[in-house]
Parts: structure tokens; sequence; C-alpha cells
DNA sequence: GTGAAAGCGCTAACAG
DNA sequence: CTGTTAGCGCTTTCAC
């Protein structure tokens, strides 16, 4: 049996109100009682119990992580940064992993609060329940923040990084080196690959070049990296690779993997006759031979704003802000 | 201000302790009177508050894991395995990343004790802590489960995968495909690298050849993978990879891909002139070309099975236990 | 079958 | 400065 604020009081002679002025250091109390107290304190070993003081207090020093997948080196890196941040201001991390279905996500959201968290982070939320209001009514009772997603027009809390510009950076990094005819390759559905899309026809329209776009299934699974091989490698019967294509710029890191993996099975070299350039800055990007150039997302920051402004709303109050992280051109290996 | 019981009794003109009931459904309630409550609980849309709950119960329905390190794919399959596992049986997870420091684990662990969580896995512990009997005293205080990590003559409970089988399973299959001369690839530190360095010398004794053991910096972080390239290129001035020595296996799959890259930095020709086996199977293994042979560890299943243990634990009192997890050997393409 | 009341361990008026 | 008391929302004797 643990002991208690009773225990304590006993032992220092004193009520247990003072015992919880000191433990708390709200109330005036005398040198001399404290002392007093805090050697029971220290002799009994005695730590408040938290469950206990959030019944009355209403605030339980955690937060809820409601993530798509974990295994998935991207959402690694944010929940990280999350949990470093959260740790060191005195909050634990509930995590719940969603894996992508946005059933799941509201469920999760739901028995967080249930839980009585004090705030929730949703990492890359479903579109669907963005859309859907479901965040509109969570939000007048909890705080809640958002890691990226579809964010436009969208009366919440985003932590955004600015694929945009990063994209447009190296897009233009690859024209300034020459390369005129590009591929673009994306996955399937994705609010952030409509916007790279975009982006890229819209330079490529600009520098008078034609468009390549090569949509591969998935996009953030392990597949997408054989799906991309695969795609590119039929790509290539069609289109000189190296040739009339001389770079291909991924709307993630995996992709970008893939269309490595198939200049390596084509006898392409990298970067020499092909450049490759990927996006997000996954710790695979350094693992590849060469190792890829790519946009860094920062994730780790995008992790530790997402949490301070958490933070910030659960002791200061809610209210919507957009939170925009740089991102980051990164040359390595692969393209040149 | 959320519904309480209180409204839920009011609502259905009973007393708090009949609405306990039906929630609870431990005792008899007249029929009527349930449908009148369930009604009141439906029409109010209660919850009842887990925080009050657990005051009474002292049972939360959280796990607390701790862990080394999110980043590192591995551990991120085994958080995978443990957090869908407990939260299907009704249990919410607390995450802490310890980044391998034996202190950051102790506080973890305590802070988990603390907050009452029902049970605590820790992925990895660190070694010293085991030796140091630190775990001994809190076994006492909540039931607590092990993934990997020193377990010998270790009184406490630990899944273990076969790492030992797994590994000479990989020696001799390499082996019986005619590879005689086979390098030996480990990091500085771990009870895992030490084990498996000790079947290899064994095997390499018992097959009458000689032993090559290259020990690169860091074992599971990012540049064990640059680290083992770089030894492996200088090692190659020595003797000749692929003539010499025909074959490689590494502790890991990140070394395995590092020692791919040096081939490919190289020139040598994986699986033709070189072959590769790592270990783990984690998802990099399918993502570089070739794919990585290498010996599944089913570091979800380890997950899993510590979950399990732990709410055995929790619902039906510690005792202590070692599980061990089968390995399998993946042949993929990078040896033959 | 049902309810009154005590109490889980703590905080926060309110008195003094 | 310090103590008494009333809860926080729930479960669980103990009576009826």
């Amino acid at each position: 049996m643990p002991v208690t604020i009773n225990d304590v009081a006993k032992e220092a002679g004193v009520s247990i109100t003072t015992v919880s002025r000191v433990i708390n250091g709200n109330y005036p109390v005398k040198k001399e009682t404290r002392e007093k107290v805090e050697a029971a304190i220290k002799k009994l070993n005695f730590q408040p119990n938290p469950i206990a003081r959030s019944l009355v207090s209403r605030k339980t020093n955690s937060i809820g992580i409601v993530v798509p997948s974990i295994t998935n080196m991207y959402f690694t890196e944010v929940v990280d940064g999350i949990e470093k941040y959260a740790r060191d201001h005195g909050y634990d991390i509930f995590l719940n992993i969603t894996h992508g279905n946005h059933k799941n996500e509201q469920v999760a959201v739901n028995k967080f609060i249930e839980r009585y968290v004090d705030g929730i982070i949703v990492v890359d939320p479903q579109t669907e329940n963005i859309l859907s209001g479901f965040y509109n009514d969570v939000v007048g009772e909890i705080p809640v923040v958002f890691v990226n997603g579809y964010h436009e027009n969208i009366d919440l809390s985003f932590v955004i990084s600015s694929e945009e510009k990063g994209f447009t950076a190296a897009l233009k990094h690859l024209y300034k080196k020459g390369h005129k005819n590009i591929i673009f390759v994306r996955g399937d559905s994705s609010y952030s690959y409509d916007i790279k899309e975009k982006i890229y026809k819209e330079f490529v329209k600009s520098i008078g070049s034609k468009e390549v776009v090569i949509s591969v299934n998935a996009g953030n699974s392990i597949e997408v990296v054989e799906n991309t091989k695969n795609a590119l490698i039929k790509f290539s019967k069609d289109i000189k690779i190296g040739l009339d294509y001389t770079a291909l710029i991924a709307c993630n890191d995996l992709m970008a993997t893939g269309a490595l993996n198939a200049c390596h099975e084509l006898g392409i070299k990298v970067p020499n006759e092909f450049s490759i350039i990927g996006f997000d800055n996954i710790v695979l990007s350094q693992m590849t031979s060469p190792k890829l150039s790519t946009v860094d997302q920062n994730m780790r920051k995008l992790g530790e704003k997402s949490a301070e402004l958490l933070l910030n709303y659960i002791e200061k109050g809610y209210e919507v802000d957009k939170v925009l992280v740089e991102t980051k051109l990164i040359l390595r290996e692969s393209c040149k």
C-alpha cells in the first residue's frame, strides 16, 4: 500500500492541508512547518497520487498522440519530437496508431477525451475527418493540434511544413543544374501529392518542357519502393532514361529509393547519367547508395512545434493557429 | 461539464449505486430498472469518468512502454505489436523513449509506477539496470515484461527471440551454398552481438575456416550503415572480397545494408560475386537493391507476446516466464 | 433488488 | 499561517 498524504500529515504532526500546501507551494507555510513536512515526505518517500490529483484538479498532465503508423519512418520522427518536448515539460504521452483508418482515428480521439488527457495531437489527420466537421466539435472539448494534412480554409490549428517552398526549391535546383526534362513520381491519393503535382506542372510549363507524371500505388507503405521501381523500369522501355529524361523528382524518399533501385537494375549510373531527388529526409535517404538528395521536412521540429503549441493551449487557452515549419533542400549524392 | 453518474441516477430515478451496477454488471438489477438506467445513460450520453474509477479500483487500464528509440525500425515494429495487442484488449499505452540511457530508463519506469499504470514493458532494457537489481525491486510493485536484452540467469520475465537458432541457420545456409570464408560484422557492444560472435567463431572453427570479425562503431543507429561501408572498403584493400571471402553475415540489417553499399561502391556484384545476409528483417531489408536476405526476428510478434504476457500478469498475477519467439531465415536476393 | 453512506487520495474554499 | 470540511466521480460494504 503506497503512502498517502495522510501518513505524511500524521508523521509531521500537521493537517493534510498543510502537506498539500508544501507539495504544491501555492500557499505560505511557516519555514519550520515546511521543513517538518519535507522531512516526513522524504522519510516516507511519499509520492502524491496523480489519479486523486487529477480527479479534483481536472488535469492529467498527459497528452494523446494519434498517428497513422509508426513503422513509417516519417511519422516516427514526428512522434519522437513530440515525445521529447512533452516529456521535458512534464507531460506523459499516450499513443494510438490508426493505420490510416478514419474511423479508428475518431475512436482514438474519443478515447483520449474520455481519458481526460489534457490535449491531443493528430499527425496527418484523415482528410474526411477534417472535412466532415468531426474535429470542430472536438476542439470545443479539448485542445487539438494537427500536424500536416489537409488544411485549406480549415478553422483548426495546424503545424505545417512548407512543402510548396521545398518542392519548388528542389525543382529549381534541378533546372539550374541543367535538367530540362524531369520526371515526377507521386502516390495515388494524398493532399500533399496533389500540391506537388500542381507545382510540378506549372514549373514544367514555365520552362517550356513536357511533363511526365508517374503515379504509383500506395504512397507511404513499404510496397511503394517496389512499385516505383517497377513503374520506372516499365517506363524506361518507351523513353530513354538518362538521355531524354535526365532527372526525377519524387514525392517522398520511399519513391526516390524505388527509382534509385530501378536505375541500379537498369544499369543507369546515378548521379552521372541520371539525377534523383526525394522528399522528407527520412533516415532511409542516408542509407542508400548513393545517398539521396532530398528536401528535409524537419519532422522532429514539426513534432516539437506541435507539442509546444498544444502545451500553450493547455496552459493559456485554445485558439486557432497555423504554424509553418521551413523545409530545406539537402544535397547529397543522388543528383548533379 | 461532463455528465456524471449522479445525473444519470437522477434522470433514471434510481440511486447512483444502481447505476454503477448496471454499468459494471456485477450485481443483479431488475430488468426494468436496468432498462430505465440504460435509457438514461444513452440519453445523456454518459461516460464513466475513468479517473474516478481508477481512484477506487486501483486500476488504470493503461500500460507503459519503455523503449530506447523509436526512429529505429526494429523497435518501432515491437511497439507496433504491443500497441495493437494492448489496445485490442482495452488498454491504452504510455510511451517513453530513453535514447538508450540507463538513467532515463529508470526514471521512465518510476514515472510509470507513480502514474499507476497497470504494467510495464521494457524493450531492450539496459544491461546495467538488469544486473544492478533495479528491476528486482520494481517487480515487487508492478508487473514488468522485458523484450530481449541480457537475460542469462536473470529472474525476470522475458520475451526473447531465438537469435542463436536464427543466426546458426543463416550460417549453415551460407555454408551449404558453398561459402567457406565468411566475414562477420558486429557493433561495438551488445549482448546480442556477443552471442552471435560466439556462434560465428565456433561455426568457423567447426568447418575449419578462418575467422574475420569486423567490429563497427555504434550498432543500431543510422551511422552504422556508413561505418560498416567504410570498414568494409578499408578491409577490401587487404583481402579480396568476392574471391578470398565470398560471403558476409551481419548482426543486423543496418550493417548488412552498409556492406551492400560498400560492394556497390567497390563494383562487387551482389549476389553473384559476394553474398550478404543480414539480421532482424526490418523494413529496410526489403528496400535495398538487391533485397536483403536476412533472419526475421518477428518483432511484431515479440511485441504482441510481451503484451499478452503482461496482461496475463495484470489479470492473474505476476510470475516469472521466459517466452521464446522463433526466428526465421528469409531468403531474398542478396545471397546465393 | 435497491439505497445510504463511507471512502479512494487529494485540493480548495472557508474559518480561525 | 494552519486546520476543518466539503467535495471531485466512482465503487463497495452494509442494511433494508
